[in-house]
RNA sequence: GGCGCCAUGGUGCAACGGUUAGCACGGCAGUCUUUCAAGCUGCAAAUCCGGGUUCGAUUCCCGGUGGCGCUACCA
């Protein structure tokens, strides 16, 4: 049957900066809707006071915003939506589908420190999946609630025969014995609900039609699937993406260095690129085509070409991506992401936003295919706007190394001076003239002289990087380049 | 440990019973050039292993192995 108007959500919790991962799951999201014309909407998911940062929303949402993902509603917090949850226990609780649970809770040391010290009870008992409490009769509960008044959480009392099915998008029709699932908390004994039944009262409440999110979470929804019926909802359609890895295969953290959106943003990749990136771990059109603008990655998504397999994060594609856009992207698109970056490194200058943001957008289109990120930008403008620069060492090395040069670019200096007008052609003309009279390649002035006036060997064609010097600058650099080149 | 998911070159994806197993990134080589980048051309590089099913398996089934996930009063 075909999708229509689906409500779809973006469900990240604030422990820490928007990764890649989430920001993946997050396009999903958003293609989806946009795809079906539906509404994306925006849920924090901030219902653990251990762990939450609630300062790391505002990052969340600016990287969002960023990559050009807009939510249609929201954000929602789900620490705003308490007693709606807590509403959901108690009806539960009195339905007889959840029982109080009186166990001190678990003592929880982490992934890590569970992993080390384990190796002494590998064949130890492993936790129930029965909670003793589910047992206890009607008086029992009552003595050690209203008796003794104990605190208690509540767990839902998972059915022991039977088995539980949903269907998901990306994984196909799921079986699961409700015998493997156990009787897990939904409320903690602090008041405050566990995700599992957040998830499922919200996604209930707010009528969300697909549910798109990580596969770590695959092995839950049996859980919720439960908690649907139990609060008399049908499930909405479960879609679970693949897991983005770091290179070492091991699921992407902060010890794979820059992993939030946030750091490529800094590093200067462009969000087109990111997304292009993104887009394509754990999707594929189904043929080979891999650079899709917004609109036709809009129209060809779908939930059917999503992957069954973890994909590994891999920095030199997303590079490459980058190159691609920072290529392709209309000046006027790219002037502004060159401005922010410029403005950060202090080099802006506010002419360029008025009379010379021809001369500017002319000097991009120069250096652009020689940049991979847009910080490449700054090193440019160093070398094409100030004067402050240093003449690279390799670069004096290859082209200064010749004696006959001081006097040369002397000359070449007083020819462009006098040069007739000042455009590629007669910049060129001046050069070649000058080389043929000396008797010496024109390839000797040209390297040289390049390097003279950005210090690089690598730069743009010379002519053209002349010509937006400007006369004035091209001829003070290279009588300033003299000593230095007489020194080589 | 239990339960589950996954498995095509180093990486991301194609091939959904029949192809010389395709594309891209990366690598290497060549080419163009005024340096560098880009571009172009070429090369190396993969169906995890073992059984089935079938005329025929990358593809379907079973087992193994490996990776990952869940197994929390985290999400």
């Amino acid at each position: 049957m075909p999708t229509v108007n689906p409500r779809v959500r973006f469900a990240p919790s604030p422990t820490g900066y928007l990764h890649i991962g989430g920001a993946r799951t997050a396009l999903f999201n958003w293609l989806f809707a946009r795809r079906y014309g539906g509404t994306l909407l925006l849920r924090i998911e901030d219902t653990d006071v251990e762990r939450n940062r609630p300062e790391l929303v505002e990052g969340i949402l600016h990287d969002l915003d960023w990559l050009g993902i807009a939510c249609d509603e929201g954000p929602y917090y789900q620490s705003q939506r308490l007693t709606l949850y807590r509403d959901a226990a108690e009806s539960l609780l009195a339905a007889g589908a959840c029982f109080p649970c009186f166990c001190p809770p678990a003592q929880y040391a982490g992934p890590e420190a569970r992993e080390g010290s384990e190796d002494a009870e590998d064949e130890g008992p492993r936790p129930r999946k029965d909670c003793p409490c589910r047992n206890l009769s009607a008086a029992e509960r009552e003595e050690k609630l209203r008796g003794k008044g104990l605190p208690y959480a509540i767990r839902f009392q998972a059915p022991r025969e039977g088995a539980i099915r949903f269907h998901d998008e990306v994984f196909g029709d799921r079986e699961v014995e409700n015998a493997e699932i156990e009787d897990f908390v939904v409320l903690r004994s602090t008041g405050l609900p566990t995700y599992q039944l957040s998830a499922v009262v919200d996604d209930i409440a707010m009528k969300i039609t697909h549910v798109i999110r990580g596969a770590d979470h695959l092995s839950n929804t049996p859980k919720q699937v439960l908690l649907y019926r139990a609060l008399g909802a049908a499930p909405p359609v479960f879609a679970h993406v693949p897991l983005i890895l770091g290179p070492d295969r091991t699921r992407l953290s902060k010890r794979h260095g820059a992993t939030s959106v946030g750091a490529y943003a800094e590093e200067g990749f462009l969000p087109e690129a990111v997304r292009n990136f993104l887009v394509l771990l754990g999707w594929s059109t189904g043929d080979d085509t891999e650079l899709l603008p917004t609109e036709e990655m809009v129209r060809r998504f779908s939930l059917g070409g999503v992957s069954r397999t973890n994909a590994v994060f891999d920095r030199a594609k997303l590079e490459w991506f980058n190159v691609q856009y920072l290529q392709q992207l209309p000046v006027d698109t790219l002037l502004p992401r060159v401005e922010a970056a410029l403005r950060q490194a202090g080099l802006w200058q506010e002419e360029w936003a008025g009379p010379q943001k021809a001369w500017l957008a002319r000097a991009v289109d120069l250096i652009r295919p020689r940049t991979r990120l847009l910080a490449d930008f700054t090193t440019w403008a160093r070398a094409f706007f100030t004067d402050d620069f240093d003449y690279e060492e390799p670069a004096r090395d290859k082209f200064w190394k010749d004696d006959r040069l001081p006097g040369l670019l002397e000359k070449l200096a007083a020819a462009l001076e006098a040069a007739p007008a000042w455009d590629h052609d007669s910049c060129e003309r001046a050069l070649r003239d000058l080389a043929a009279a000396e008797g010496v390649k024109a390839g000797l002035l040209i390297n040289a002289t390049r390097v003279a006036l950005v210090g690089r060997a690598v730069a743009p064609p010379l002519f053209e990087t002349m010509v937006v010097l400007g006369r004035d600058r091209v001829v003070r650099r290279i009588r300033q380049a003299l000593p230095s080149i007489a020194a080589c």
